[in-house]
DNA sequence: TCGGTATGTTCTCTTTTAGTTCACCTTTTG
DNA sequence: CAAAAGGTGAACTAAAAGAGAACATACCGA
């Protein structure tokens, strides 16, 4: 499954995170594995990630987290969860998890097809299995509508979103519009705008001035219970 | 079910996996078949992929994993591992829950298209939402092929099944055709007949008479990831 | 609020390693 | 015998990996 580099520097991660607790820089990754430019170590970073080896926050210092380790090794696979950055802004709470999976906050509804329903707070958690966690905050939101059937996604499912303000294109997100319509869609960009395109020939694409649309998460994970 | 060669690669596989958790290239792969083309590992590899021995990521290096071995190896591999609590099979038969989540076991891929995957072996397990179980026994499968698109079922995608060996009409259950052909289908009686529907159009019912048929659980969660 | 330090991210270039495909031949097996 | 499996070699394409620099972001303290 991984390279011998991709190998050498999760058991660094693992061995660091193990220690002290704290998980390396990229620097200090870099010096492990005797490399002179930390390009290399970014690299290898991802490659970990798409494996499903390790997760990490986007533009966190120190906030790597390893989900798992090649079976060789798994006696010593440990669920270290680290943020660096201890004591600033922001509740930045990764999810805890143990070995059985994660618990995230279930926020409510998201109509695919029309309006938002307010993020509410009821306390109300849903557990997913590590490996769907993104690399942020996720939360939980129940699909109402069908606007996206045609990828899969119905009315009554659970979808996992990761909270970023930034997606690529063709990236399944949830879209703020106006700044009170939220919406389950595939983000296109289209020059100065933003296309909202629904997966249901029986609605239309919604094509905006990108200014009036604001990301919110991104799609990582589905949840569906069939009764 | 395999060949020869085959198998003797697939050891080949699982033994480097186990040994220093790198999966082996092609040419490592080669040289350990005496062989001095890599394109004959080529097809040898494609075929444990097809009969769903192993899984690999496309367009990447070294990017294999050992998803079962024949039943008669079974076990002799993995006893390398030495005290993990990975390799170790275990008293977890029974689900074990807490508030978190359950893990339950993975048992392999379903072709919702064609034919059957005998259950594996690997101590693999998912954990989902303890909501999700059914009343029973419940296990997990991985979707393959696109024969259930119509009802949100993708390719991909992660099923989680409940044992059992009745289904009401219109439920979507694992079906053993002839005691070697399994599918998820959703089920139709239809007197003496059973219909397996598939949620394609390009792909056709099944009408069996319904000694030919054997429900071995139904469908009660899915589970997906976006990358 | 500003600027400095530490970190993470991207980009371009280069080399090495690895995977894919094709045409053609040989062996095994039902 | 015919079909399937296996083997060879070569050309081609793509991924992994390393270097170095510029740039972006977060954080901290004055």
């Amino acid at each position: 499954m991984l390279t011998a580099k991709q190998q050498q520097l999760l058991v660094f991660i693992q061995e660091r995170l193990a220690e002290n607790g704290v998980s390396p820089s990229f620097d200090e990754m870099k010096d492990a594995l005797g490399l002179k430019s930390k390009s290399g170590v970014h690299r290898l970073v991802n490659a970990l990630e798409e494996r499903g080896f390790i997760r990490r926050m986007a533009n966190r210092a120190r906030a790597l987290e390893v989900l798992k380790m090649p079976e060789k090794l798994s006696g010593t696979a440990a669920s270290n969860v680290v943020a660096g950055n201890f004591g600033s802004a922001g509740p930045r709470s990764i999810p805890s998890r143990d070995d059985q999976g994660v618990e995230i906050p279930l926020h409510g509804r998201i109509a695919a097809g029309t309006p938002i329903e307010a993020l509410e707070n009821r306390d109300s958690f849903v557990s997913i299995p590590p490996g769907m966690l993104g690399r942020g905050n996720c939360y939980a939101l129940e699909v109402s509508g069908d606007s996206m059937v045609e990828l899969g996604i119905l009315d009554g499912d659970t979808v996992v979103i990761e909270s970023t303000d930034t997606a690529r294109d063709g990236e399944v997100v949830v879209a703020l519009v106006d700044r009170e319509e939220a919406t389950l869609k595939t983000l296109r960009r289209n020059g100065q705008f933003i296309e909202l395109v629904p997966a249901n020939r029986d609605y239309s694409t919604q094509v905006l001035e990108a200014k009036r649309v604001q990301v919110q998460g991104r799609l990582v994970g589905l949840l569906r219970q069939y009764h």
